[in-house]
DNA sequence: GAGAAAATCAACCGAAAGGTGGAGCGTAGT
DNA sequence: ACTACGCTCCACCTTTCGGTTGATTTTCTC
């Protein structure tokens, strides 16, 4: 072996960056060069310090995962991102790959996978969990027609909230027949049968968010 | 110092696990005995294995968290149950100490609290953090209003995957104005301004689930 | 510059959903 | 025994929604 692989872990969780260094301490070709506790923390380390490999979460708070990732592809393009989550939600999967993560994991994932999973990404090639990626292929095969445009996801994210159509177009400064017409592409998009259903497919597809 | 607290772990992640074995393998006074990848696991090894404090998440494969609390009551009763998990939402947290949990600490705590939380635990002491102990709190003040009766709970959940009234009346042999009647009902407790609304409400607050 | 979407709006209809005001039954506490 | 509440149902009315048909404009892509 030349060089050990020199990695950047991301977790708000202290509990999973523990585990992580451990995990990784145990493998003599890894070398774990510093820990960030959310996405702005990362950014600055990934300029400070040479790195082949961050294994980052997406959900972190101050800068989320796709946002720093997008911006480390600016600031450091040459290094790969692996992405370490609970979540496996098609889009979320879609934004992080986009964003320009080199792979992809679930924290359910053994630790043969994760080890197998950095050895290839240092190497510059992708890595998609099994789980993953049939997901994303199930996501490709179908994104023409179930993507919603923006204009649809801001309606769709106020008709999660409740409100009516007439409101929603006050809101977005649009005539009502507007929002309906935009919310009969969305239930056709989706397969909904009605606006309830389509709000709960969106949540399920990462679509819009709660809250 | 008489006797090391003695831990079972259970989550089904090994990167947590591992980050849990070695924070807790640093401190002398604690002990892990034993790891259990999910519910029914836990329950197996805490018939085995004497231990005064179990750490389980409360998302687990086979047999979730809460189930595996409740039973555990009964099966090792003797037994402190200290819930670490990333979920915070307001069904989640009482649900959990409902089916006797001592203590519920998010996952991004800090290592110190974790310490701390377990050694409470172990004393019988129930131990929540901040964070939760005001959502519980919130949750206590207002739960008369919104917690949703079974049947309540039975209807929105077919609300929440795009059925008609007259479905749902139809799929619980009720008549369509039990339906009305009941998300009536629904929407006072919950303060919804419609059907989404209750539906995106009751998953924020972990009422119902989606899929 | 043709073609394909997205985005905007109109008028209309029938079917749901939302809202009001009841009522009866059963069971669990106090 | 009384109260509270969950569950069930009815009638009636108003508003909203879902769905159709059709149209214009912009904006991007090929």
């Amino acid at each position: 072996m030349t060089h050990k692989i020199r990695i950047i872990l991301a977790d708000d969780h202290p509990v999973v960056r523990d585990g992580l260094k451990g995990m990784l301490g145990s493998q003599e070709d890894f070398s774990v060069v510093g820990e960030a506790v959310n996405g702005e923390d990362l950014l600055d380390l990934a300029r400070k310090v040479p790195a082949e490999v961050a294994l980052v979460d997406l959900r972190m708070p101050v800068l989320d995962g796709v946002s720093a990732i997008a911006r480390l592809r600016e600031s450091c393009p040459a290094l790969r991102v692996l992405v370490l989550t609970t979540y496996d939600s098609d889009a979320d999967i879609r934004r992080a790959v986009e964003a320009g993560a080199t792979g992809y994991l679930l924290k359910d994932a053994p630790r043969e996978e994760l080890f197998n999973a950095i050895r290839q990404t240092s190497r510059g090639y992708s890595y998609l969990s099994p789980a993953v990626a049939s997901r994303l292929v199930d996501g490709v095969r179908s994104s023409d027609y179930d993507e919603l445009s923006p204009r649809e996801v801001e309606v769709l994210t106020l008709v999660a909230q409740g409100r009516a159509n007439k409101e929603i177009a006050r809101s977005l400064r649009l005539s009502e027949a507007t929002v309906k017409s935009h919310l009969l592409h969305i239930f056709e998009k989706l397969g909904a049968a009605d606006r309830t259903h389509a709000v709960t497919i969106a949540v399920r597809k990462g679509i819009i968010r709660l809250e």
